[in-house]
DNA sequence: TTTGGGATGTCTAATAGTTGTCTATTGTGT
DNA sequence: ACACAATAGACAACTATTAGACATCCCAAA
């Protein structure tokens, strides 16, 4: 029996983007997890009943009734959403380093359907998250570089790209219009051809809670001001990638701030973000280095939006 | 015995397209399914019952009558709905009208589930080769049009283009390298950045038993040569929508007919490629205008293939 | 042609189950 | 003292269930 991190209530709430409220009513009603407790009485959740609840929040948003699943096991909960987890660990280093290798050869080789068999097989071993920043993420790194250093051709590019959105869009999430979620607006400004970063960022958001309406590449920011407005987004996530070096680029995200109601947070991230650092920190956005550190940006947003919706209803 | 997931009946409403009243009348009057109930009495659909569902719409629409057909097996569902499918055409017209309706209303307010929602719908209601003709390909005129009448801004047209790709990948076939599928390479040349007309005859491809390579928008003739050599591929698929009066993209078709292997068909759709018919004609292009024209130049092409493999063998 | 009746989809009203949120109260930890 | 947590229960907003009424449509008998 070995000892494990234990987290808080408030802890697990932040981590599932679940409610307190909602985690205890799950536990009481349908005993969807069953937490140890503290000498005090207090719920002390294990990683695994973390997983667990992150799992059925995807299965509800994905329509399911939580009586029903609450109670089944995750293998089966899994299965519903169509994903499975990995016990992650040293050996998924090799065994993604080596997934990224074939990849890779598909790409060169143009092969559509062994690269759609690699990242499958790569959702099955590491899990929706993993596979996005253990697989792909990496992949639109190694190809654009090989794109610039002449190694592969356009082609090649273009290609994974397509193969790469089919894919995640086949993991992206349309929930039910569960309102309460905030709504995210995933584009790259003008200038910025290489959509696939904001792409990921829009399919991490959808599992992590958030609507994400997703705008493509190459938006002026009188555009994406016009879309938040329109659908009263809570944030912004722009994906800056390549040239790293366009002055033009600075004015718009000048502009952007100016046309953006207030309140609205933008998040940039991408290879050449901190190329544009000066006017990025002048609008206030946060720069985030990889996809988990978005995602936790958002997780955070998420929360603090719900705390301040209380303390408007007082 | 093992647990499956199963589905309320709002879920299996939508997934059928029957409304949760008629299927309950089904079960109630003629014993149509008999799905598991929940503690609190609630209907739980196996996906087999969905599936029956289906077959039972298709087969109401079709003109058979409920009661005759409720109680019969999957297998005599399926075989007298095989036969007489080809009285679909004239309701098809309204509902299909009706649908485009819908999803320019949700490009309108740039909202992903709607659009997806509406999109799904369509698949139930069109099959998977109607849906393309009736729904997606005539929205990408509608919405290409509004955004040159200045009525869609570039957010709406990237929303929708993403969106719509991202639905027909799902419905993107990927092969098991089964060789002897001929190979089909799917793009927009240089200067034509509208890459969905492409993607979807990639999709239709696929489902008429081609393998394809889905290279994406703006490719260069060298390129696109590059790749039809590298896949062997039968026929390269080129959209072209806008502009219609590039006199550069002339000689690059014109160049691609260099590049290319002998024997490799061309064939061309979209708006604009009458535009260019003198550069496609002397290239030996196949001008086509529609999905299904295109569709039925891949049938003959593919069956000539085969004859001509059958010869050499001789 | 008209009429009646069966088949079929739609609708309503009353009842009940489901689920997220909230409150009040008491307790815990720092 | 203060913020946070636990419990039980109340509640509102949905969603489903049942039985039955109703409007069409079609076919066949009068």
């Amino acid at each position: 029996m070995s000892e494990q991190p234990l987290h808080s209530i408030q802890n697990v709430s932040a981590r599932t983007g679940l409610s307190a409220h909602v985690i205890r009513v799950w536990e009481r009603r349908y005993a969807a997890v069953t937490p140890k407790r503290s000498d005090g009485g207090r719920r002390l959740y294990s990683d695994r009943e973390v997983e667990r609840l992150i799992a059925l929040r995807e299965a509800t948003q994905a329509g399911h009734s939580i009586g029903v699943i609450a109670g089944m096991t995750m293998k089966q909960i899994s299965s519903i959403t169509g994903k499975a987890r990995s016990e992650a660990g040293s050996r998924a280093m090799d065994a993604s380093a080596a997934l990224r290798a074939e990849c890779l050869d598909a790409v060169k080789q143009l092969e559509g359907a062994g690269l759609q068999d690699a990242l499958q097989r790569g959702l099955v071993m590491f899990g929706q998250r993993g596979v996005l920043q253990m697989v792909v993420s990496p992949l639109a790194e190694e190809v654009g570089e090989r794109w610039r250093s002449g190694a592969f051709a356009a082609a090649h590019e273009h290609f994974f790209t397509s193969a790469a959105k089919i894919f995640l869009g086949r993991l992206n999430k349309y929930f039910t219009p569960g309102s309460a979620m905030p709504n995210l607006i995933a584009c790259t400004p003008s200038g910025q051809l290489h959509e696939l970063g904001a792409f990921m960022v829009g399919v991490a958001a959808s599992h992590i809670g958030w609507r994400v309406t997703y705008l493509g590449a190459g938006l002026p920011a009188a555009e994406i001001a016009g879309a938040v407005a329109q659908n009263e987004a809570a944030a912004v996530a722009l994906s800056i990638v390549y040239p790293g070096d366009d002055p033009c680029l600075s004015e718009e995200l000048l502009d952007l701030k100016k046309f953006l109601p207030e309140g609205t947070q933008i998040i940039a991230g991408g290879r050449c973000a901190a190329g544009y650092r000066y006017a990025l920190d002048r609008i206030g956005a946060v720069v985030v280095g990889s996809l988990d550190e978005c995602c936790e940006v958002l997780d955070r947003l998420r929360m603090q939006r719900a705390v301040n919706r209380n303390r408007a209803r007082e």
